[in-house]
RNA sequence: GAGCCACUAGCUCAGGGGUAGAGCAUCUGACUUUUAAUCAGAGGGUCGAAGGUUCAAAUCCUUCGUGGCUCACCA
């Protein structure tokens, strides 16, 4: 093998000193290592004592975390740590920790984990510290870590090195935690509310619940083709006609679709189903969880978003589809208008369209090329045409939409809810007019699925449903411009190099 | 899928036809309270890949690769 060859001076720098660890018989991968603090606990323990009371105190600790940076001087030095919770100081001195273990210190890498008993002291400038006695490695770093003062900021190696960009980049760490705190909020909200969390399959043999392109894969042993879920939908309602009255799982869903900084192919859901409710409900519940999730997380509801204030109390501005298009545009769609009346309205007012949508596709067309970008602050829109919408009830007063919501903040869907269809006649006919739509190629039309018309026709509550973008809401609430920002491993091209 | 931009040392970046540069990092030496430590010296590159133009290409052209942004798609 000619590995050894193509090394950098780098790699081989220390390759050699973890040689040189061996001849001593240190082993540099060790094993178990038992801290008594990390560095968030010492600095509420000690940060507030004087350097003359840490003196008489003379707190003993072991610390053991990642070496971040090291200044050597001569017969002692400083390096940093850096461990899950923080980064603290330590002060290696040749006479306290003797020849062998400096001999230690004076070549190790930054990037190697280490461990270390001293007690906590304060430098010259007030700096918390640690005073070593005993320094020792835990684990060799063969590769180098990126620049210390500048970070890790090539955009591809960041998302492809995950791991780099969390040890050199606090604010990406950040992000992460703000994401785990979200979901927990999420979770204790609806806990809280008496709804109950389940897990659904995510290996379908139907891709139902929503308008999108599966991934297709392969079951050996029953020789079937399955898809990833492209919703979860329908298995929470057939929960609801089992009896649990309020359910939610919040889950991956993966569509088959294009990548850009809204979208990655596998993304997290919240679904939530609540019997008897209806979607004034489902609109309630909707801005009082967002507004407690923002208080509870930032500590605050009214956030920034690039150049944007935005403000998620309650309640959210409600308005009808129809009545935002003219509110935007103008144009009037509440009359009773002919497909083909719809689609030259739309061709006056450059919304295009193409030559098979009928008046429902026409007005969602207006909407979306439209209306959407304007809705800048939470804006509940409402009454989507109902041949966009085969889940949801039809509007009694209108037949031509249907009981839907969607949530918009700064242009982009947060949310979407129905008052769920509960007929299972209606439900049959909408699937059917859904499969015209596919026969017509539209490929992301809902498929029939039987086994759901058939535990409808068990009985259905009347039931409120909701959907959320998961990964949108802790963009907005981390302020994230890219979906990748908030995923730790976005779907990468593989690299072929190695 | 289309347009624009980027790709140079481990990392962050200069250099835009004439011998490949800096800071950090690395190596050697000095330095016992430094903190982007300092000082002195040294090493490190198939300039994303392949073709082309040219006496001469990191630099200009073409194709390809990867990524970013915008658009399209994604109700």
């Amino acid at each position: 093998m000619s590995q050894e060859v193509d090394l950098t001076d780098q790699l081989q720098a220390r390759r050699e000193k973890l040689k040189m660890l061996m001849e001593k018989g240190i082993h540099p991968f060790g094993g178990r290592y038992e801290r008594t603090h990390d560095t968030k606990e010492v600095r509420s323990l000690y940060a507030s004592f004087s350097e003359e009371e840490l003196e008489e105190k003379n707190s003993p600790v072991v610390m053991a975390g990642r070496l971040m940076a090291k200044r050597r001087k001569g017969k002692a030095g400083f390096a940093d740590i850096q461990d899950f919770s923080g980064k603290i100081q330590l002060y290696v001195r040749k006479d306290n920790v003797g020849d062998e273990q400096y001999d230690i210190f004076k070549h190790i890498d930054i990037g190697d984990f280490v461990g270390v008993e001293g007690t906590v002291f304060k430098t010259r400038v007030g700096e918390l510290s640690i005073k070593v006695t005993r320094f020792g490695i835990l684990s060799k770093a063969l590769r180098p870590l990126p620049d210390k003062f500048h970070g890790l900021k090539d955009v591809e190696q960041r998302y492809r090195q995950r791991y780099l960009d969390l040890i050199v980049n606090p604010e990406v760490k950040r992000t992460f935690i703000l994401r785990s705190q979200i979901l927990k909020a999420m979770r204790d909200y609806l806990d809280d509310l008496g709804y109950f969390e389940v897990e659904t399959p995510t290996l379908h043999s139907i891709a139902g619940g929503a308008a999108a392109r599966p991934f297709i894969t392969h079951h050996n042993a029953l020789n079937i083709d399955l898809y990833l879920r492209i919703a979860i939908e329908l298995h929470l309602k057939r929960l609801i006609i089992g009896g649990f009255e309020k359910v939610y799982e919040i889950g991956r869903v993966y569509r088959n679709e294009g990548i850009d900084t809204k979208h990655n192919p596998e993304f997290t859901l919240l679904e939530l189903y609540a019997a008897y409710d209806d979607l004034r409900d489902i609109m309630e519940l909707t801005e009082n969880m967002i507004g407690a999730i923002a208080k509870k997380v930032l500590g605050k509801t009214k956030i920034t978003f690039e150049d944007h204030e935005v403000d998620l109390a309650p309640q959210y501005r409600r308005v009808h589809m129809v009545d935002a298009i003219k509110e935007v545009t103008g144009v009037d769609l509440w009359p009773h208008l002919s497909d083909k009346e719809a689609r030259e309205l739309a061709a006056e007012h450059g919304v295009e369209v193409s030559e098979n949508m009928t008046y429902g596709h026409v007005v969602n067309e207006f909407f979306e090329q439209k209306v959407e970008e304007t809705l800048v602050q939470p804006t509940f829109v409402y009454g989507h045409p109902l041949v966009i919408s085969p889940l949801a009830k039809k509007d009694p007063k209108d037949p031509r939409f249907s009981d839907r919501f969607e949530l918009f903040i700064l242009g982009r869907e947060h949310a979407n809810a129905f008052s769920e269809l509960n007929d299972p006649i209606d439900q049959r006919k909408r699937f059917e007019e859904q499969m015209k739509e596919r026969e017509a190629g539209n490929d992301e039309a809902h498929v029939i699925d039987e086994d759901f018309l058939e535990a409808m026709e068990y009985g259905m509550p009347p039931t409120g449903g909701l959907g959320i973008g998961v990964d949108r809401l802790i963009m907005l609430l981390t302020d994230s411009s890219s979906i990748r920002d908030v995923l730790l491993f976005p779907l990468m091209r593989p690299k072929e190099d190695h």
